[in-house]
DNA sequence: CGTTTAATTAGAATAATTCTAATTACTAGT
DNA sequence: ACTAGTAATTAGAATTATTCTAATTAAACG
């Protein structure tokens, strides 16, 4: 798969603002997440990537997943001591784990929820992140 | 240290439920928690436990820390990769991870904003547990 | 007391991630 | 195009938190 002009564009945007190259791996890396969003492992990306580039390494992949949280356009998911998944949608969201189906599911979230939890912290504590996890089950079909 | 009478008997009641046995090492992981609320990792609940106990081994203090969390006398914490952090505070609160000190700092949660919260997901979603992570600076001292 | 079952122990094994050192690919400047 | 300089990739070793394994010890109960 190809990136779309409009992201190949983003990328390339992204990597010159932090003097980083827009290399063929960091395209295909980026291109699997953008394709199927369901937040997958590095392992997973390395074996969907290697699909379309078999010389790609493992090491790589956690380089190009690295910079690509580094640069913004990717977001990393951390759930319990589970491997690290990664997310395409940079929205503000939450996110449900699901038990059954071991999935994750994003959930919207907004403006004015985040706010209201900003809001429970003391004078003197300043947020760089906010991070909202559900863990249960659910009947939906996972995203 | 030894547990108040009060925690000494909270943890027999809760091993009791559970067909399992309150033993010293059991007792002593538990203790040590209590006295200093500061979330240890299971390498530093390990030093401090063998400072009473010089024969544990961390196999033990897995086993236990599991165990507790398991009978919810204890709350596991997560942040990002780092290793797990143990915590006695069992009201609902959020985590605030301060970068410049890396301690955790627990953030009281008003039953209303986690209910709101919840109120987020579609219909069908059932929730075990939810996890807030704040993530950032704080000019306080760490708890 | 002796038996059964659970818990502890030391150390090996695992799994995700990071590191290392060597190679390859870009990018500019000529 | 050519070359120097830098960045990125690669394969595999190393690391680290955690879990597993098998043997030993401790507790509970008749």
């Amino acid at each position: 798969m190809q990136l779309t002009s409009e992201h190949k564009e983003l990328l390339d945007q992204a990597m010159e603002r932090n003097g980083l190259r827009a290399t063929r791996q960091r395209e295909q890396v980026f291109s699997v997440l953008l394709e199927k969003r369901d937040h997958p492992t590095a392992d997973e990306v390395f074996q969907r990537v290697r699909a379309e580039m078999d010389s790609i390494s493992l090491a790589t992949v956690y380089n190009c997943l690295e910079v690509l949280v580094d640069s913004r356009l990717i977001r990393q998911v951390n759930f319990e001591r589970e491997p690290t998944r990664y997310c395409p949608n940079l929205t503000q969201h939450a996110h449900f784990y699901c038990n059954q189906s071991n999935s994750i599911i994003d959930v919207d979230l907004p403006l004015d929820v985040s706010q209201q939890l900003k809001a429970l912290l003391p004078a003197g504590f300043e947020v760089d992140h906010t991070e909202i996890a559900f863990n249960g089950r659910s009947h939906q079909q996972a995203t």
